[in-house]
DNA sequence: CATGAATGAGTTTTCATTCAT
DNA sequence: AATGAATGAAAACTCATTCAT
């Protein structure tokens, strides 16, 4: 069946997120989808393999997300809220992804560069234009520093029961902030 | 000589930040400090020694640094600022450090509780203080949020080449936005 | 069909004789035939069962030429150049099989007893006759290690490009040389 | 000690001179020894390495061996005994690295060129000499077949116990059998 | 006949740790 | 304190073979 091919990839990811990708082993994994670890090898040709795999999937799949998001709203606005909408949706119902996808860019920093469409590439661009528009009042780069790093920061509390409260209610309060700050600080 | 753990300590930062935990043996080690892996257990029981005493050391001092900060100054906004300086001074001066500690705490989450004095810990104490005097505009976690996640992205995208110029332009750029976001913003 | 079975018989001592039987796996026969790993086994009852199938296959075809060769000629002269005659172009004309004997040999040399006919029983029986009357200036075996190594070593040579020259050129040669050598060399 | 590196080198050469490469496994190779397979790994990188190391060590032995005899001697016909001396009494006392250097060319045929002075190519360069001083009555490489392919199969069958008698028998009777075969026959 | 998925035993390799010297 | 050799357990990976469909 395709469909055991699905449940690797699922079983690897939710340990990779809990264990670590090295502490996890292929016969982890096996246990985990209830095969052994010879029929992995039909699957996949090496671990790394699912490591890569899930990576690119769920990279561009998060990144997907942003560009829509982007796109599909006209107002700058509405835009910038619906990105940090996509995002933190994103981490919030996929945890497992979000943290592996963290994981990764710590442990293969010098790998990422080869794959396109990073979600930290498609924000940028994102935030270049809002800059060309004049509304940015901080340059690209450190407006990107704010808020990727206060998304994931929030998710990370959120999922470690810091911070409290709805998802609905965190995502508008984040998008809300980080526009006032972002965008509108200061410019009264 | 109590020089060699010393060494020992160095070079197993370093190779746990660019290379991983898992991913760097005890012969890698051994190899960089120049004596054999059978001497590295002389000055250590275990490998996860290294890795506890590693953390421990330097999360405490960056701690300990963030706490002179606050009791070294009267005036909020100075303390706030020479929190994020030392804040990033440390990432900046011990970039290893910095990434071994973030690894950390994604890999040993569960174990990070059992340490006391963790930076977090710390600036959420000193956040929850500027709520108590009604400056922050946010509420305390969320502003913890936005304060690390920004800070950890500041020094990521400086250490990628991302960010440019001089370090002391990023930090006081950093922290006079910072502040004016999460307490000045939208009050005047 | 009947062809299938063939097929791999073919496809295996294509693979057996280019990388060696151990490394050639059944996913290789397999996928040199076009049909999958399981299918191979509604033809053969193992691995292993190829491998001996081949070597019977073979070897008794070479026995029956060099037989053949013996029994059809009259004078001692042409039977000798005909056997040489017919071990060349075999080997020359199913390289591939002569190669996977040969690797056979070296790997199961004391399996080779089990079977009848092989070729070098053939040949040393007609030099036997040859010594019988008279005309081998050699023993028997020394003249059979001498008559059996060169052929050998032509063929290879032939095949790596060392020796050049087209085939009936080659065959000529080794048999006029070598009957020169095994039975008029020093007579005059 | 360095010894047991030499133990691993004489006890993988056996097993594989016996067995066959692949079939040798490197816990063979351990229990030959006396350690554990880990252990292997202190002395060498993989079991390739140790099968490549075989190869160098002993083609290049070899090789050395027939380059003296054809240095020591004056007269063309005592370096020719000498060059057959030397080849069959190295094959006599080595059997398991001569099986194991035939062994290599058939299954690594592709990878031998890498190295340099080979047993045939020191032979080659040799009967090229005999060659260009008119001694040689065939052209250099059939001269080299019948002469490899003569001392391979006398080696071989006298390992099996077909060709009977002394080793200085057999090897005096096949360098004065093959200097009349290959410089004499028909000369006179 | 053939597929495709899976097994299970085995292979090579890795590595934290121990220990005699 | 340090070495260097070894261990032993476990890791990644291989592959002949089986079997339900």
């Amino acid at each position: 069946m395709a469909k055991t091919r699905e449940t690797i990839l699922d079983e690897a990811l939710r340990l990779f997120a809990s264990k670590g990708i090295r502490e996890t082993t292929v016969r982890d994994i096996a246990r985990a989808v209830g095969i052994t670890e010879g029929a992995i090898y039909r699957h996949f040709n090496s671990k790394d393999q699912i490591v890569l795999e899930l990576f690119k999937q769920y990279s561009s799949e998060l990144s997907e997300r942003i560009e829509r998001a982007v796109n599909s709203q006209q107002n700058s606005e509405e835009q910038f809220r619906s990105v940090v909408e996509q995002f933190l949706t994103f981490a919030f119902n996929n945890p497992d992804a979000f943290k592996f996808i963290n994981i990764f860019h710590y442990l293969r920093s010098s790998e990422v560069g080869k794959f396109r469409r990073l979600p930290a590439g498609v924000i940028r661009k994102f935030l270049e234009d809002l800059k060309g528009k004049g509304l940015l009042i901080e340059d690209t780069d450190f407006a990107l520093a704010v808020l990727i790093g206060t998304l994931e920061r929030v998710f990370l509390y959120k999922t470690m029961g810091i911070l409290r409260g709805r998802r609905k209610e965190i995502i508008n309060r984040t998008s809300e902030n980080l526009w006032n700050y972002l965008v509108k600080c200061g410019k009264s």
